[in-house]
DNA sequence: CGTCGCTTACTGACTGATTAGTAAGCCCGC
DNA sequence: GCGGGCTTACTAATCAGTCAGTAAGCGACG
């Protein structure tokens, strides 16, 4: 499968400028993202931001795309891999405080999409069906151990509320730890198993 | 008492600006945050906000500034009027979710202040002193129910994730009542009462 | 009691820098 | 030699911030 040289190109392309632009989202918020900003770290002219994206807005909301498919092929991999439902469910959560994997800028990017999401109605919709997989995911797991669905439904809003919240508290909030993190998460699981 | 007009008029203004900025931070987001737009809505001159703020940059840390200090003020007020730890600690909570009090606006508003202190130092380190005064709330009410030192830190980081979690929950994510928020927390209660 | 010197609270008009976006064209592989 | 992938060169608009000026109030001195 000999790929073409140009469209492997075009896509490198596309994709640095994309990178560049979450990168400096993390950095300097959605302020400090500017045509020029983006265009002098991807190594490219101005010109060919809106080349590839058109507007700024649309380069936003493509990058914040990426950073949901990415997220969300990370999970289907450990969905898929994982036949047991509480683990299953712990390794799901995980994917979200793994810090290396395909990028550690992506995790960053959350409450910049958090943000965009509450002023753009694109990126709102995006982020809605983005979550409401998650809870639903969440909720398949619960009931195959045995949950009846409304209390399912209960905890896994729950599960994704922690996740969240231990997410900001690790980034910007005290010096959690990651296994602190994963003490708090346990307990939701042993919590679960409890109840049962 | 008597109060100087011009002086009462100066607070006015300054608030009136601080509160056209919060408002623009929420619609727009900080992107969409111009001096000409914060003057617009305020009805002054962009260079009332110069006078009174010197640069941008500092307009929107006071803004930030403003909404922890009235945050403050309940979660004092609660603290102070409840002798009861498990009530104190329930009510606490609820400050974060009542929607009319000061200003709904300024409750809209957290998400910002999360992105923002991550680019800027000095919010940075202002979420950190209120985030750890917290924690030290949260922590302080568990110990007075008989939980262990460093199992109460534990936990206060749990309800501090647990809260904020269902806070974007409910802002922009799933449509989770009040209801449900509540019943949720409660569950924290409880459990929490249960292991002692 | 008045008025003089000074301060506070602004405004309107400006500026230089920066912004998103465009238009025309160049280069290179096919 | 043609089209995809880009650049250089530009523009009109907007940006944060400045500056000179003004109306109104305040303290205090005569």
């Amino acid at each position: 499968m000999k790929a073409s040289v140009k469209r492997d190109a075009a896509n490198d392309t596309s994709q640095s400028i994309i990178d560049s632009a979450l990168t400096l989202m993390v950095e300097d918020g959605l302020a400090g993202l500017t045509t020029k900003s983006v265009s002098e770290k991807a190594d490219v002219s101005t010109a060919a931001i809106h080349y590839f994206f058109d507007t700024k807005g649309n380069l936003i909301y493509s990058a914040f795309v990426f950073v949901i498919k990415t997220i969300r092929k990370d999970l289907l991999h450990v969905r898929r891999s994982e036949a047991d439902a509480i683990t299953r469910l712990r390794r799901s959560i995980s994917v979200f405080f793994q810090s290396g994997q395909v990028s550690s800028v992506a995790a960053k990017v959350w409450p910049h999409l958090w943000v965009h999401a509450g002023s753009d109605s694109k990126t709102g919709r995006l982020f809605k069906i983005y979550n409401a997989r998650l809870i639903s995911n969440f909720t398949y797991d619960l009931c195959e151990l045995g949950v009846s669905r409304p209390r399912a439904k209960i905890l896994a809003y729950k599960l994704n509320a922690l996740h969240r919240g231990l997410w900001i508290e690790q980034q910007i909030g005290a010096p959690i730890t990651r296994e602190e993190c994963e003490v708090i998460l346990d307990m939701f699981i042993t919590e679960v198993m409890a109840e049962l």
